[in-house]
RNA sequence: GGUCGGGUGGCCGAGUGGCUAGGCAGGGCUCUGCAAAAGCUCGUACAGCGGUUCGAAUCCGCUCUCGACCUCCA
């Protein structure tokens, strides 16, 4: 386990609107829960901000040294469409409307989901439960929910007591919401609920006779109310207690709020120590995505450059890296403009990353210029501890830079390698590496095989076009140049021969 | 309307009382057969108006403006 003697983790946590120190409940061991899709969709830049952001996280908890389990689930059933017609299952309108089963639907996009996570280079989570897989699970939470008074039937669905529950305990505490504050926004509308307040949510739903996802229950066929599947499958696989519990800011009320309120009703106590919540994404300068404004773009259209606003494609790091560039609590604009001077600084720290892979140190203990060794070890330690300090990659990445600096002037000469120590060269590698690779989550992008052959095929075409260089025949030397490039190939002339890079 | 969070240089985006953020774009210089890359360097920003303070992008108030959430419901 690293020495976190110097700088703690603090992260945010939505509950306290404070940075804390992070300390798990079991020392050594994290469990974090997080809202994953509703699969009934093409995934979106909606559902990249929270899988990276929290990826993120995951891989810095195992980077301290900490055994962490991370679940994250695949809301499968009763989703309603909240962007078009109110009260139709999303699932079930989108089978229909394919004429599908809604597994197979859920199916479909699931894997859509996977694919392009697995873009985005997110670890696999640990755990990855569907509400469909726990459908028994949650029955017994409702059947004891009723047991406890937190909760009534009515019709053939179960409600959450919300105002009874609001008596003694402080609902609303995670959104700053008050109770109080919500009946007077919802008085006017439709009075024809099954509901004995407003603000009651089911966690049982009755299935009217065309809804297509229902199962068998003690108050008749239904599905589980949304807020649910959430509370039950975090405490089966994490405990009543756990860590982290993370999803994006628009599920902050009442979806988290809703599980709160279960949690308490069910077992007793708080499930969550923090609560961490990612901001959302806009585009074009601040507009909120949306598909009744033409301004939704999925990952795959990212990828492919496939969309009207789009001017080019966009590769899975250059979104990563993007994302990367602002702090997770920050709203985060896309815009052409900003994603290609993205994947500009993204090409830029990667070049440096491999540039110093080949780079060599003679050894030396001391270098002839202490400023430069110390700039070198002082962007080191600044990047844990600005990592440290909730995540905040924006700063990382700059720390990052200050390093990738030095390596281009190491690799151009212009700064000797005996300025430095041996010891301030591994340690700049050192924290590259682990940084872009095993914290952030950058990777080189794939391009032509890496079975030595395209390699070896570069050397040899350097090597000829160096040898015409030697001879001054710069129209051979320009025209392999030119031809390379034609197949995206750059070649840079430096002063210890050719380099090259794809893009 | 209610609650909460924002408005930073050409663009994106950190930063919460005084010290260079960083990336991209642009200007200059160096290197270079040319090109590209890179290094050095320049720009000197904090929505507006008041206030607190020796000193504010950073704290307080007001105004303008943008966004999230706010019946049912994943």
């Amino acid at each position: 386990m690293n020495d976190l003697s110097t700088s703690p983790l603090r992260i945010y946590n939505t509950l306290t609107r404070r940075k804390e120190d992070f300390k798990p409940i079991t020392p050594g061991f994290v469990g974090m829960y997080v809202c994953g899709p509703t699969v009934y969709g093409e995934p979106h830049l909606g559902h990249a901000r929270p899988a990276v952001t929290f990826d993120l996280l995951f891989r810095y908890l195992k980077h301290l040294g900490f055994k962490v389990r991370y679940v994250r689930n695949i809301t499968d059933v009763g989703h309603l469409v909240n962007d078009a017609d109110a009260g139709e299952d999303k699932i079930a309108k989108k089978a229909a409307a394919d004429k599908l089963e809604p597994m197979e639907v859920v199916r479909y996009y699931t894997e859509s989901y996977h694919v392009a996570m697995r873009a985005l280079n997110t670890l696999t989570p640990s755990i990855e439960p569907t509400a469909t897989g726990h459908i028994l699970e949650q029955i017994e939470w409702v059947e004891q929910l009723l047991k406890n008074g937190w909760a009534y039937e009515s019709n053939g669905s179960v409600y959450f007591d919300v105002e009874k529950f609001a008596q003694s305990h402080d609902y609303g505490k995670l959104s700053g919401r008050k109770l109080e504050d919500l009946l007077q926004n919802t008085r006017d509308l439709d009075g024809q609920s099954d509901k004995k307040h407003p603000a009651d949510f089911a966690i049982w739903k009755a299935a009217s006779p065309e809804h297509i996802m229902r199962w068998n229950s003690p108050w008749g066929e239904g599905f589980p109310g949304w807020h649910l599947e959430c509370s039950v499958m975090s405490t089966k696989y994490l405990g009543e207690e756990f860590d982290i519990h993370g999803g994006g800011m628009d599920l902050q009320f009442p979806h988290h709020e809703c599980e709160i309120a279960q949690s308490v009703g069910h077992c007793g106590k708080e499930s969550v120590r923090y609560w961490m919540h990612n901001n959302m994404i806009t585009v074009n300068g601040g507009q909120k995505m949306g598909k009744s404004l033409g301004n939704f773009i999925t990952l795959n259209e990212l990828f492919t450059g496939e969309h009207k606003l789009l001017v080019q494609s966009y590769s899975p790091m250059t979104i990563r890296f993007f994302m990367l560039q602002a702090h997770y609590r920050s709203t985060v604009d896309f815009s052409n403009e900003a994603l290609q001077a993205a994947e500009k600084g993204y090409k830029r720290l990667m070049n440096a990353y491999a540039l110093m892979n080949k780079l060599e140190h003679p050894g030396h203990e001391s270098g002839d210029k202490p400023e430069e060794e110390k700039a070198i070890f002082e962007a080191c330690d600044l990047a844990y501890t600005h990592m440290n300090d909730d995540l905040n990659t924006a700063q990382v990445l700059a720390d990052l830079f200050v390093l990738s600096s030095k390596i281009y002037a190491l690799h151009n000469k212009q700064l000797s390698m005996s300025s430095i120590s041996k010891a301030a060269f591994d340690k700049m590698g050192e924290t590259l590496h682990v940084f872009i690779n095993e914290i952030l989550g950058l990777q080189e992008e794939a391009v032509g095989g890496d079975d030595g052959v395209t390699d070896g095929l570069m050397e040899l075409v350097l090597e000829l076009r160096q040898s015409a260089r030697a001879n001054k025949d710069w129209g051979t030397s320009d025209l392999i140049r030119d031809r390379l490039k034609e197949l995206s190939i750059s070649v840079k002339d430096g002063k210890e021969g050719s380099t090259w890079s794809v893009g």
